[in-house]
Parts: structure tokens; C-alpha cells; sequence
DNA sequence: CTGAAAGCGCTTACAG
DNA sequence: CTGAAAGCGCTTACAG
């Protein structure tokens, strides 16, 4: 390692190859009036000084190396994790790199709005987010475009590009998996009343209850945060109720982790006993004891739709739709089976009592 | 939102406010020259134009907004994602962005850390990577510092930084604790034989048997690839030993949930018949029915720690010490308990044929 | 405090 | 093909 020489410029370039520095700059911008033998002699040379551009200026308006900010409303989790793989991926395969970071409210909107300009980030994949009208504003004030995934409330949503999935059809096709196997006391554990998800996997439900002619039963539908300890303390209220349900559709796969350890620590066999259906398919699903039957959102798809569909609003083209839906599917595995014979004999009150 | 103008420059400004160049120049970089009155005239300017400095270029060798690159070696799982956590925080709290990217080996050594240079990057820090002799010589040429974090091979450490967790008294602490609850016959399911962090937990595993006395049985020791599925088979083949463990000790939580569903498969409880211990405490550990007792890796500090370190090393400092490990901690939860007696009744084949 | 001037690293018509 | 020259957006001594 030779001691730390000033870094090469293309003046440094330019003089050991013996050329102009605007012949360094061609060759460095690909450009096509530079003859084959010149060319590859500065090649050449560029490495051998290990030159490095200064952080690539936007030539118009493109830049060479895109860079889109993936902003999280709080700390990574298995359901972000996805989404940001995906965009990883999706970025990758065009040469742009992604920023992660964790929303923080302490900046003023257009501090935050130039803040990320000045980073050079070419746009922004907010996940879940809330954006405010400021907020909006601001971003459109610096040029910077956004893409939201899952928005919070559709309404917001009115000159936004955002990225869902079909949460609706998944409520649906969860509901009727559990009425196909002969249930007909299902609950539905969900998340936040006012998401806009939760609305559509909730309605979804309800469509296929009323459609097989099952009653919700009160106490049937309740409402938390998409966490764990939700499906914990959602699950043992719902096996507390006089008719509990035989069957739990939870609104995330974190609840249905949460409603296995409820029903476990209540001494009821999964699916024996109780059969549940999550919501996600994050990478934990199939790691369940037993694997979980879910409904699968494609997360990874939706961060690479996010990110292409981001990098394309930063060349300036238009995007003809505003809100993409990607398809939702039933994925079944070991927690569902059908429904226990009506009057069957409750299960013990704990594992521990049985041996 | 007016028609697109062309972008701000530091002229506009001036212009606009009547000053020279140089003065907005100096307000930008918050020079001491400036009166307050034109200061602050400058600076409503600055954000009524919406100005946008150039993407930053280096004064001496500092930039502005710093960039740390984390590498990883594959697609994001429950590890990294904490690792990542923990690069994210640290980084908002110094102002600096974390790029995330998963390792590809198409590119040559040199193009690759020439265009991580080009991109800006401060730093890069490489979870679990095995970076070889010529990434290094890549990197150093471009003088871009490197943090490695759980390196697979300790050797390789030889000047190169990198951050760890003590995985020897975790194996330790892990089976002296099967060991207090009076298991004698404990396996270890572990990652890669080759991988230095796995041959630590394993040499702590045996340390604490040799000195309890207590016998590793042939077949008791068995290598994998930290995942899930290592657990199912692994787990299996364990039960069928003429002396079946009545503990095992899983090298990651994603093997040891493994092992909790080949037990439930094999009608084996948990912890009555069978006790479990992880390592790592990634967020699904408490997920897990029953919660799971594993050995916690503090894995956001060590994604802290390398960002910090590195963001050290490249405004030149020098650092202490090239491997830095921090503390393992044993987490008990549900999924140990005391041993069985010695010869008690074998459980079940399967749960379905008790029911 | 302020700004004219020199300078930096780079790009881009344009003349040869 | 090549490079002198003009230009861009910015910073930094330095003179006033």
C-alpha cells in the first residue's frame, strides 16, 4: 500500500497517458469519438490510478447512479424485511442502489423534503406511511417523487402513486378456506380499525360469512396493532367467549403466531382443536409449529414494483395507473383442518393437566 | 406547483438577494463571515428557491452526508434484518445513510470497489461475508475502509476490522444451562463446520459437557447451514439415535425451530419430553410456541458498533482493537424444562395417534 | 463583513 | 479522432 498520494483526477490521468483531459472525460463517458487504441490505453490507466469520479453530477437530469430512499415508519420487522428485499433485488437489476431508513418526525417537512434532494436521492418509497400535506408538498416542491406502499388511508392516496395488494380477495379467500372445511365460528383478529388494509381484509371476511350464511358472532371481530401480543390477548379473550370460535383468521402473521401461543398455553391442539389462517406469508410463516396457513402478499414484488415504478415517475414518465394492486393468494399449510364435530367435548383447560 | 424551471443554482439565489456568489457560497457551508442580517436573508432565499446543492462533493477528504454500504451474502432473513436495525439507528444518529445491497460476484474486485467509491460510499461493512484477498487489495486502493461483521473465518481478521459476539461462552452458557436442569444427553445441531462463529459455540458446548462429565454421544454433533430445514432433519435423525438427546442445542433460532416442528411431527413435547435451546434472540424467538430460550446475540449493537467503527476508520482515525466482541446473553423462556427421568416411557409415535 | 478573482474538477460544443 | 477553449457550479484565500 503506498502511502496515501492525493487522489488521481483527470488531469493525473490525462497526463501520464499522454492525452487531454477532455479525452479522459470521453472515455470515462463512454462517448463514441475516441479511437479504439486511445481508448483502451486510458482504461487502462484509470484503473492502474484507481480513479475515482467525485459523486456523479446529474448530467440534465439524469444521474448515473440512481438512488431511492425506502423510509419505514418504524423499526424493521418480518413484513418489511420482504418489502425491502425486494426493492433491494429490483434495485440491483438497474444499477440503484436503496437507502433504508426509519422515519423520524423532529424534521419540518421541507428541511426533510431538501434534505433528501441534497442526498441525491431520485425518489421515495414510503412504507405504510402517513404522509402529510406538507409533507407532499414539499417532496413536489424538490421534484421528488413517491411511491407509498400499502398506504394507511386510501382517500390520501388522490394524486399519490401507491402499491397494495388485493387485501379484500385475501380476507375472502381465508374466510372461505375455514367455511370449506365445515367452520362456522370464525373470528377475525385484525389490526388498526382506521387501515385501510385491515378495512378490506375485515369487509372481506364479513362478504364471506354473510355469503355461506354464518353468523358474525358479537365479540367476533376485534381490532389491535398487527402484533404478537395482540393475537396472545385476542386469542385467550375469544376462547373465553360462551360459544368460542373454532376457527381464527388473523389479520397478520405476527397475530397468528400470537393466537398459537394462546391456544397452546389453553391446552387446545393446533389445528385439532382450533384451525388459524394468518395474513402476509413473511419468511416465519412456514417456520410455525405447525406451519401456518396464510394468505400470501406479494412483499417482495411490491418493493420492486415500488422502486421501478419510482425510478421511472424520476425519468419523467408518466404512470398510468395510480395504485397497483398486486394479487393475494391462499397458502395452505399445517394450521387449518376441518372444523371439530359440533359438541364435541371441550378441550382440557392445559397441556400441563393432561400428563 | 409552477412549471419546471431549471433547477436553483447558488447564482439564482444570489441574484435574487442581491449578494455575490461567494456570500451564498459561505451561508451554504455555514462560515463565520456572514452577517446575521444577510445570513438569514440568504437563507429564506436558500428554501424559497428550493435550492438543492449538487450531490456533495468531498472539501478535503470529509463529505457532507456519509454513506455507509452494508453488504450482504444473501437475501435478507431474521439476522440480518437486526443487523440492519441496528446500522439504521446508528447511522440517523450521525447523520449518515445505510445503503443496504446483497452481494453478487459478478463483478471483477477492482470495478467493484471503484464503484462503490464512485457511489460515494464512506465504508462498507460486509455481514458474514468472506471477502477475498483481492477485495481487499480492491478496497484499500480505493481507500474505502471495511468492517466485517461475524467474519467466517478468523484468520482472514488479520487487518481487517471486524466485530463479533463471544459465541464461545454462549455455546457454554447454553449447555451448562441444559446441564443445570439435569439433561446429560444434550446434541448440537449446528451451521457450517467451517464457520468460525459455529466452531465457537461448538468448542463452548463441549467445554461445558467435558466438564459436567457428561458424554457427546456419537451422532450428538451435526453440521448445517444455519437453516430452518437443518432443524427438521437434524431433529429427526436425533430421535432416532438408539439414545435420543432429551435436550438439544440449535447453532440459530431458525434451526431450533426446526427442531420444534420435527418434535411436534414426532409427537414430542416441549419442553416436557424435549428441551430446545436457539441462539441469536432474532425477534421471532419469542414468537415461537413455546417461547423459545436462546442465547441472544446483541445483533443491532454489533450493527451499530461496525457502522460506527467504520464511519471511524474513514475519517482516518485510528482504531484500537481489530475485533471487537461484544457480550452473548442466555434468555430463558419456554422451551427448556427439567429432564425427563431417566428412563421414563418413550412419548407417542406420532399425536394424531393419541387423539 | 463582502465580493472580485483565481481555482478546482469536470463537460461540451467546435475547430482542425 | 483530438484538444484548446469556454463554460458550469462551486469554494476559498485575500484585499478592502
Amino acid at each position: 500500500m503506498p502511502a496515501s498520494p492525493r487522489r488521481a483526477t483527470l488531469a493525473t490521468v490525462a497526463a501520464s497517458a499522454g492525452v487531454s483531459v477532455a479525452t479522459v472525460s470521453k472515455v470515462l463517458n463512454g462517448r463514441g469519438d475516441v479511437s479504439p487504441v486511445t481508448r483502451s490505453r486510458v482504461e487502462s490507466l484509470l484503473e492502474q490510478h484507481d480513479y475515482v469520479a467525485l459523486p456523479q453530477r446529474r448530467r440534465g437530469d439524469a444521474a448515473v447512479l440512481d438512488t431511492i430512499e425506502v423510509e419505514l415508519d418504524d423499526d424493521l420487522n418480518a413484513y418489511s424485511t420482504e418489502i425491502i428485499q425486494g426493492a433491494v433485488r429490483a434495485g440491483a437489476e438497474v444499477d440503484a442502489a436503496i437507502v433504508v431508513s426509519i422515519r423520524t418526525d423532529a424534521d419540518r417537512a421541507g428541511a426533510w423534503a431538501r434534505g433528501l434532494a441534497t442526498a441525491g436521492r431520485r425518489a421515495l418509497v414510503a412504507v405504510t406511511s402517513e404522509l402529510t400535506a406538507e409533507q407532499l408538498t414539499a417532496l413536489s416542491r424538490v421534484r421528488l417523487p413517491l411511491v407509498v406502499i400499502d398506504p394507511l388511508n386510501l382517500p390520501q392516496t388522490r394524486g399519490v402513486t401507491s402499491v397494495g395488494s388485493t387485501n379484500f380477495a385475501g380476507g375472502l379467500a381465508a374466510t372461505q378456506h375455514l367455511l370449506a372445511l365445515g367452520h362456522r365460528r370464525i373470528a377475525y383478529l385484525g389490526g388498526p380499525a382506521t387501515a385501510a388494509c385491515n378495512q378490506a381484509r375485515l369487509h372481506g371476511y364479513r362478504a364471506a360469512m354473510e355469503a355461506a350464511g354464518a353468523a358474525v358472532l358479537p365479540g367476533y371481530v376485534r381490532a389491535g396493532h398487527f402484533h404478537y401480543q395482540d393475537g396472545v390477548t385476542g386469542g385467550a379473550v375469544l376462547f373465553d367467549l360462551p360459544e368460542a370460535p373454532t376457527a381464527i383468521f388473523a389479520g397478520c402473521d405476527d397475530i397468528a403466531f400470537g393466537v398459537l401461543e394462546a391456544a397452546r398455553a389453553r391446552g387446545l391442539r393446533v389445528p385439532e382443536d382450533l384451525s388459524i389462517v394468518g395474513f402476509d406469508d413473511t419468511q416465519v410463516a412456514r417456520m410455525a409449529s405447525p406451519p401456518l396457513t396464510t394468505v400470501r402478499q406479494p412483499l417482495r414484488e411490491m418493493g420492486g414494483v415500488a422502486v421501478r415504478t419510482a425510478l421511472r415517475l424520476a425519468a419523467g414518465e408518466r404512470v398510468d395507473s395510480h395504485h397497483v394492486e398486486l394479487a393475494t393468494e391462499l397458502v395452505v399449510r399445517g394450521s387449518t383442518a376441518p372444523a371439530p364435530p359440533e359438541g364435541s367435548p371441550r378441550p382440557p383447560l392445559t397441556r400441563h393437566a393432561v400428563g
